[in-house]
DNA sequence: GCTTTTTCTGAAAGAGCTTCCAATCAGCAA
DNA sequence: TTGCTGATTGGAAGCTCTTTCAGAAAAAGC
């Protein structure tokens, strides 16, 4: 591989003209611009990127930070997609990617923040991160530019973004989706309880039970971690005991498991209980009956992520928070129920 | 971010002596090389990725290209199981992991090789790649050490290796399994053709065809380019006509694409046709019925395919193809016929 | 006490690039 | 012709680390 040295010498021009000419200064003529990256060619060279990133006191790397993806029993490939949506809004930058993955087991003994300074690295994308992380604060109180996902961040020092759909939003109109067919006595599976996503779903489904002049109380929630296995078994307990008319679960994962607890139960869904899930994975239209869900748009999520960082980097973030549209899948696992 | 050179006043040593603790260097005192570590820790210190790359000449990094997985329809997450195997793999040792999605579509301009080049890239893992693809024999050519997945390399300098299951044996066996349960009308839909993945299969379905004493000529292939679509298609067109015993299919994808299809034509699976697949993506266990398939271990894949790629760089390579283990998920899409 | 061996030093030479500052060279007004 | 200005270009320091080397110091062996 060529380098800077060997294309300035066969241009006849110095280094310094050479970088310039690459990093689109404005002081060197045209012409000479041209020649040198006829040279470059040629020559087939372009530049390095390590000698870039140390040299320059810029940073031009971002760091994507996931979390509990190693994981062994993770079946669901939201963390892929937000990564592609990254990926593709990071290519079309100058900027480089850098991923991080970490298992919730065995933490790397590397803070997150070490783990950026020796990559020089100069904003980060930190997802399936949880606010009492013991590195987490450390990074935000670091003023690298973050944005997080599915997380709201409130110590707010400029640099922090956060991307995720509207929560509430959704849960209200899934829940909103039940009770418009009649449905009154749901029960919700619900995920891990101090996380942001989990509260704000909540918060949905009960605006939408007050919209309707319901009362709270007669709401019967589930808290099944976001597990499939877990929700399995709350819901044939559950099921022994009592017969609802519908399932509102906080992810399709957990829908899984419900369908199966009703299935061995002897019940047909929808026929006898309604299923609803949360996400869209891929697997969803392939269930019987295929899942209605919410679909969350994890490649855009990602794709705004990088964006929204590359927008706090450069100082000229109009919003801390992106909302993204979600959408309701209507398939085959709800049934309206007489009036 | 604390630099080589504090550590070494603060710990009362020379530069070299703490260059040469960080890389495992004889010779230096354990004593001394613990005092150093502390010191480290204390100022919080790691040396510069960069600079250690540049400086040294030994690449430390190895990259793994993946071709294909940014298309906007792909729904299987086996590349994403791969890198995951790969990511442990790679953190488990002293390497660092760079990530170069491409698209089929808009190709990056950049070769590989170049890409390779310019972040110092010492070795690299191909997936989704194919051999025809117009920068994968200039790599190759590179000598740069590779190990390149569900490929078979012929052009042998030593310096590239290659993991996959062992296609002809998984299709020979569940081939034999369909065969066992008196399956005679057996149509494969199979995939793209110029595929090395392909030809084994197909080979592995002939060979169990024979070793029953079957003729090869009664085998009716339909080749669906490993997508779902294309198998629906085909499927349904096919059905028109004639009623087998049996699909075989060469993915998961293009088998739940037969499913439609068997399904809208009013048959019922495994009852009137039975299904296979090949692959074992999640949702396998979920389709209704659950899909019998070849299990590939995709993380094991891309662990190996890492470990492989280093012990070729350090030359200790004893195979230059490793296999792996698939395993036949017995499921309930095939039924036994009556003899 | 003297020779080996082990451990450490300091300096220097990169690795390939960025960037500040100085130098050059037009063209043009004085 | 001289002086000045703005556009280009060149030089050199600096980013942080690795590696090598000649030799010094300390420890070990006999």
């Amino acid at each position: 591989m060529a380098t800077i040295k060997e294309v300035a010498k066969k241009a006849n021009v110095s280094v310094s003209v050479v970088s310039k000419s690459f990093n689109n200064y404005k002081d060197v003529k045209e012409e000479t611009r041209q020649r040198i990256f006829a040279v470059a060619k040629e020559l087939d060279y372009s530049p390095n990127i390590n000698a870039k990133n140390l040299s320059s006191k810029k940073r031009m790397t971002i760091g994507l930070i996931s979390s509990g993806v190693l994981n062994d029993n993770v079946k669901d490939s939201n963390a892929f997609d937000i990564f592609k949506g990254v990926y593709r809004a990071v290519a079309d930058s100058r900027f480089d990617l850098s991923i991080n993955l970490i298992d919730s087991k065995r933490q790397t003994q590397q803070s997150y923040v070490q783990y950026c300074r020796e990559r020089n690295i100069g904003g980060a994308i930190l997802q399936g991160i949880r606010t009492d992380d013991q590195y987490y604060k450390e990074l935000i109180d670091t003023s690298l530019p973050c944005v997080v996902l599915d997380i709201m961040n409130e110590s707010d020092n400029g640099m922090i973004g956060s991307v995720s759909i509207d929560n509430a939003k959704a849960a209200r109109e899934i829940a909103g989706y039940l009770l418009q067919r009649n449905h009154r006595d749901i029960v919700v599976i619900a995920g891990t309880p101090e996380t942001y996503v989990n509260k704000e779903r909540i918060k949905g489904v009960e605006e939408a039970l007050q919209s309707c002049g319901l009362e709270l109380e007669g709401l019967t929630v589930l808290e099944a971690d976001f597990s499939e296995e877990q929700a399995y078994l709350l819901a044939k307990k559950y099921l022994q005991e009592q017969q609802p008319t519908a399932f509102l679960c906080f992810s399709d994962l957990m829908a899984i498991g419900v369908m199966k607890a009703v299935k061995e139960a002897g019940l047909k869904i929808p026929e006898d209980i309604s299923v609803t899930g949360f996400d869209d994975l891929v697997f969803c239209s392939y269930t019987e009956p295929a899942l209605t869900t919410i679909r969350q748009d994890f490649i855009e999520i990602g794709k705004n992520a990088a964006q929204l960082l590359q927008a706090i980097k450069e100082n000229n973030a109009v919003k801390q928070h992106i909302w993204i549209e979600h959408q309701l899948m209507e398939r085959d696992s709800v049934k309206t129920l007489a009036n």
